[in-house]
DNA sequence: TTTAAATTGACCAATATGGTCAAAGAGGTG
DNA sequence: CACCTCTTTGACCATATTGGTCAATTTAAA
């Protein structure tokens, strides 16, 4: 007689979220088809606009799902570290926990900035320009070298010209990483062993760059 | 009474091309629209299809000349050279004006081995996978080091260590560059200027990495 | 003017689009 | 069981777009 059941399925919905991401991002919004997300996410087109009355919807669903999830990424970044490999180990550490929870999102949002930015309305817009400044700001060091202990670095070398190239090695890294866990499935077990292998290039970075008595 | 034209216009020709690797790049080979070519290239339908018989024989065609260009940069890189920053620098300038020449063809050969393998015939598919390899082996220094001198480094720290860190700090420098010629319309004043940072660049890692008496 | 090649765009059948809706399914209550 | 409400389906719609054709026009040298 009365609702039981919750309005949504959220199996369902999950699925429904995860295949309309990976089509948005692999085609943009206009050339996105309903029909494929449905398909991908094993429903019925008639489900599709029972839970979202259109295409817009969903994609402003998408947009609202994925700026709650950067914004709580970047509140758990620690802006008080001062060594910069800790820093840039714990943003990993989160990176890598976006990455496992919220794989589809992530991929999604990456493809926002290029494109589609006209389909948000203004105010959205700027606060996705402002989340994405801000997470971008926060994991370049370089734009706030002051906050970091220059002074465990070999006293031989400028600090500021060691954080830069320390910044761009460790870009290098993760572009090569993002570029294998595109391709490779990623599973449970391997995230513990990418974050291991980060943690022993960061350590390769500290045994040059750092005064030798730190080792 | 006898053809005087030589079969195509060439500016023609070009604008199809460039028109078509961005389209091919942007939707893969299935969504893209021979109508948003012609219309990108400023032709009519019928040109296309006079010039190139089928959507299939174009993307061929692109194929075929994104490949003899990448052939051409595989062949023009210098084995011989032992100093890493002289080699990267070599390498840069080989790019520039691979990137200056050829920028369409090389947004489309980016997309290539991600999808649309499966176009490609057999033997078409193993010249790509090989050209690649190849290519990538070559930008790759930690693939050959015995290669590179080692003992121009400092004698305190490991020679493939630094490697490894110079191979990820210019693949970062690469990356953020990439992305900012991707948004930015290069001219051809400021190619000049590109390189002119990358060696400035360069020079820095220099001063890290190297013997003090080499500078 | 003649002639042959280069170029156009209206046109085609076929397919795919976002979205609808009547009907079927599911499962709790009496 | 019947009854009810909510969830789920997929055939269906008008419309737009697809790759490709071709008769007609433009171009320009002979």
């Amino acid at each position: 007689m009365q609702k039981k059941n919750p309005e949504v399925n959220p199996e369902k919905l999950k699925a429904i979220v995860d295949a309309a991401c990976y089509e948005f991002a692999k085609k943009g919004y206009d050339l996105a088809s309903t029909n494929e997300i449905t398909k991908a996410a094993g429903i019925s087109k008639g489900l599709l606009f029972y839970y979202f009355e259109s295409k817009q919807k969903l994609y402003n669903y998408l947009i609202s799902l994925a700026l709650k999830k950067l914004w709580d990424f970047h509140n758990k970044v620690d802006k008080n570290e001062t060594d910069v490999f800790r820093y840039y180990e714990k943003m990993a550490q989160l990176q890598l926990e976006l990455f496992k929870k919220s794989k589809s999102l992530l991929v999604f949002m990456g493809t926002i900035p290029k494109k589609e930015m006209s389909l948000l309305s203004k105010p959205l817009q700027d606060e996705v320009y402002k989340l994405l400044f801000s997470i971008q700001t926060l994991k370049d060091i370089t734009n706030h070298p002051e906050k970091i202990n220059l002074t465990l670095f070999r006293s031989d070398l400028d600090g500021f010209e060691i954080l830069l190239i320390i910044d761009y090695a460790i870009k290098g890294y993760e572009a090569k990483l993002t570029k294998c866990m595109h391709s490779i499935d990623i599973t449970e077990t391997n995230f513990e062993e990418v974050m291991e292998d980060f943690r022993k290039f960061l350590q390769s970075l500290r045994k040059v760059f750092y005064k030798k008595e730190r080792i």
